[in-house]
DNA sequence: AACTGTGAAGCCATTCACAGCT
DNA sequence: AGCTGTGAATGGCTTCACAGTT
């Protein structure tokens, strides 16, 4: 046996059987230990990344060995070596490029947001369907007609699409998107949308939130929810 | 007994024994159920509920039935009736007053997002650092300087805030609105808050939502997800 | 006949507790 | 001694299945 750490199973492994719930925890201990590596932190255990998250150390230990052996008894977790793990876990070693439909305030306020670069996310198009917004431009980019998607898409290979647009445009743009071949879309329009079984979504209601909020307060039990 | 139909239990009864994943199913009804009313339905099966919303019939019957006899068996649920049920539940039947603390472009996004109102939540106060964007007026609302927070606050009874400033000043906005006696903090900033017990916290980090739903694209398991 | 409300069963996730490595 | 990885135990959520209501 050589004596070089490896984990177990050939990196990203796995795969298929994480619940939501586990993926949920993964990004935030990403979130977390990308701190950590700024501070020039080269090692942590589970028990401090469970006392930063409020998990417990057990839930973190079960999660990270789902990927193989990255801990060393005794001493921890290497940081940067996690932090790769993790990113090759999500699929973002690589910059993913993402495209944007809804040039509405919402999008624009998207287009504008510093924090997707840093995790390996960049906005590389957007789209409007009002002919007003389309030509306008935002940060470098030239907002276009919802017409020319189709084609950007098929020359871009691109997986990922955020909707920005009302309730009522949602389901055409969805549809739009899933025969240019998009598979995964951060949805904000507050409204179910039908999908071929191979794309995922996830729907950001921002008023839900609020309300579930609303609930937490006004029932007396505090939560703290993150993600 | 009377013959009226009547919840068992007084109406929103049973709080604090609701799991956090029932609140979250708890409001994809209420926005189905907006929808249904829109159209004049009057009444909904669970088996319906279940349908449009990816759950199983029994699943959205225990929810319900948490709170008491909303259903009528061989009929199914009121609409309005149940929505003004959940309304009771989420403490919406009134409409909430919220601030918003941070006027950079997702801030501002969300003071003319139409989504709140519906929802029965109205931002009637914005707050930014920034001496250059204090005096601003957006959406018949000046952003008023952070110093202000406190004395709006005092006198507004006001439980709830949105922050959308950037991480490294989360913490201290944070304290301010705690101080001043807010209970639920709805949170853009990417960085864990800390608070009193007493007060709710629900973070939302754009970036980790796109990171999760790629890890869902590029593992091959589609997932749909909402809320 | 249609549908709810609910005990019981089944399933999944978290926590415990400890063997084993450094 | 400190800490990981993991089987076993626990706890919670979901589904089943059916008695009971309209």
């Amino acid at each position: 046996m050589p004596h070089e750490r490896k984990p177990k199973n050939g990196g990203t492994s796995r795969r298929g059987k994480i619940s939501h719930l586990t993926v949920r925890r993964l990004s935030l201990y990403l979130r977390f230990l990308d701190g950590l590596a700024d501070e020039g932190v080269t090692t942590v255990s589970s028990r401090q990344l469970s006392d930063a998250l409020g998990l417990t150390a057990a839930q973190v230990r079960k999660d990270l060995a789902q990927f193989g052996q990255f801990g060393r008894p005794g001493v921890g977790y290497n940081v940067v070596a996690l932090m790769d793990n993790l990113r090759a876990i999500f699929g973002t070693d690589t910059l993913r490029d993402v495209v944007l439909i809804g040039a509405g305030s919402l999008g624009r306020a998207l287009m504008r947001y510093r924090g997707f670069r840093p995790k390996g996310f960049r906005i590389v198009a957007a789209f409007d369907s009002a002919p007003a917004k389309a030509g306008r431009k935002i940060e470098k980019l030239t907002v276009q007609p919802i017409g020319k998607l189709a084609r950007t898409l098929k020359t871009g290979k691109i997986a990922l699409a955020i909707i920005a647009v009302p309730a009522d445009a949602a389901q055409d743009v969805t549809d739009r998107l899933c025969n240019a071949g998009v598979k995964g879309i951060l949805n904000f329009a507050p409204r179910k949308l039908d999908v071929p079984p191979d794309v995922s979504v996830i729907t950001v209601d921002l008023a839900v939130q609020l309300q579930q909020l609303n609930y937490f307060v006004s029932s007396g039990r505090a939560v703290r929810r993150r993600g």
